[in-house]
This record gives C-alpha cells, sequence and structure tokens, in this order.
DNA sequence: ATTGTTGCAAACCATTTGCATACGT
DNA sequence: ACGTATGCAAATGGTTTGCAACAAT
C-alpha cells in the first residue's frame, strides 16, 4: 500500500529526467508548488531504490544522486570532472557475469559495475 | 615539502593493495603499529588526491574510497552468506571498459566491479 | 479506533576545520 | 625562534530516525 508520496516523488523524477540528489529534488517539487517535507523525500526515494524503480549513485563531493531506472539492467559512465552521465548496455557484461557465476558453482550473482572517467568536453 | 605522514600513508595504500576508506586506511595503520592520526591520514589522501596520486571514488553508502593510481587490480566474486571470497581475472571486463571509453569519448577510465551471490556450500 | 503517513527536530557519521601543542631546522 | 605538521575537539552537512500530530479507512 504505498504512500501517495511516494508517486509524487516518482512523478518529480521523471519531470527531471536525469540525475538529481534529494536536496535538489525536494527544492525543485517545493517550486513547483509540492507541500512536501524533505523527509518524506528521502524517505520515498528509499522505497523506490529498494523496488528498484530508481537508480542510486553517488556523486564525487558524496552525495547521492538518483534517476528513473529503465526496465533493462544497465550500468553507468560517469564523468569525474563533471558529473555528465551515459547509461550502458552491458550485455557483455552480462554475460561474463554468468560465466563467472558457473565457474566458480555461485548462485543468484548480481553485479555492481561503475565506470569512472573523463568525458570528452573535460 | 611533503610531510612524512603522506608518504607514510601512500605506503599503507600499498600495502592494501585495493580500495580503502579514510577510516578502513587508519584502522589497519594503527594495527600495523603505526602513531597516526585520523585527521592526518584524511590530510594525506587529500594531498595525494590533489598531486593525481590516488584515485578517488565513492561507495554506495558514501563512504570515499582511495587507490594509488596506477595498480594494477582484479575484482572479486563475494559470497553474500559465508563472506567467502574469490579473487577473478577480469580480461574481458577491461576489454569492455575500454571499448565503452572509446565508444563515449572518455578518457582515463576507470571501472569498479564487484560481484555478489551465495556460494556452492551455502 | 486503528493503522499507516508525515514532518519537525534531534541524532548520526564521515569528513573538515580551528587552534594550541609538538617537531624540525 | 620560526614555520610547518599534528591531533584533539568542535563544526559541517547530507542523511536517518524518534516521536508526536495527523490523515485514511
Amino acid at each position: 500500500v504505498a504512500p501517495k508520496s511516494v508517486g509524487q516523488v516518482r512523478g518529480a523524477l521523471k519531470l527531471f529526467g536525469h540525475f538529481a540528489s534529494a536536496q535538489e529534488l525536494h527544492k525543485s517539487m517545493q517550486n513547483n508548488g509540492a507541500k512536501i517535507g524533505l523527509t518524506t523525500v528521502y524517505r520515498s526515494l528509499q522505497t523506490l531504490a529498494d523496488e528498484k524503480v530508481v537508480d542510486v549513485l553517488r556523486r564525487l563531493d558524496g552525495d547521492a544522486l538518483y534517476r528513473l531506472c529503465g526496465e533493462s539492467h544497465h550500468h553507468h559512465l560517469v564523468c569525474k570532472r563533471c558529473g555528465r552521465t551515459v547509461e550502458i548496455e552491458g550485455g557483455a557484461i552480462e554475460k561474463w557475469a554468468r560465466a563467472v557465476e558457473s565457474e566458480y558453482g555461485f548462485r543468484d550473482v548480481d553485479h555492481t559495475v561503475e565506470l569512472l572517467g573523463t568525458c570528452s568536453r573535460c
């Protein structure tokens, strides 16, 4: 029985379209007239992250960034300098992960992959 | 006129061999008998980062991780239940990372890969 | 009435900074 | 003595949590 605020936050993220920190998102929602507390924004983002509806990653300064993720599992290529982020199709990775999984007799293997570099503009 | 503590910290990082948070590194140094304050570890890591001799990235929980640049690295397959850890050769990953790098015009791309699953014994 | 939701204020915790002490030259 | 390096303790700031007021059924 998801609280309505979770839907509100998801909507705001959709509107935002790219990675936003909780505080940026909160400010943006208030600017659009929403009456919602910062705490609730945090809690909603937490819920969405648990439900794997949003991706979470960390900016270099330590702030958490959130963005709606599509249905397909993907990874990110992030610029160290400007924070520009590109979603990557990781077909090769998925195959590799499954190969490693069976090679070592593991089950239910999940993986985290992050690429960090410097983009062409920086 | 680099303080000696910077060298100490660099040495500890080398010993560590992979990404470590400031606090983990500090604890590890103290366990090895070093008399150094947490503040100094932070300051030394800051200096090393400014000099570009260490890479900095962020763990999902927000802690900063530091590693000497140019160290060859491997990846880990970790069991969620018993903590058993296997070191993985990531040749396929390295190739994939380089392909992504050139495809999107990024430079100096580093990557983090962690595999989490359940091992055969559990 | 009971259960779930909200938001304020306080707690948390990694990191940074102020400042007084200790060190090197 | 001078300038630098160090570490304690306090400040910072994003995030989390306790709790009491509040809405929904």
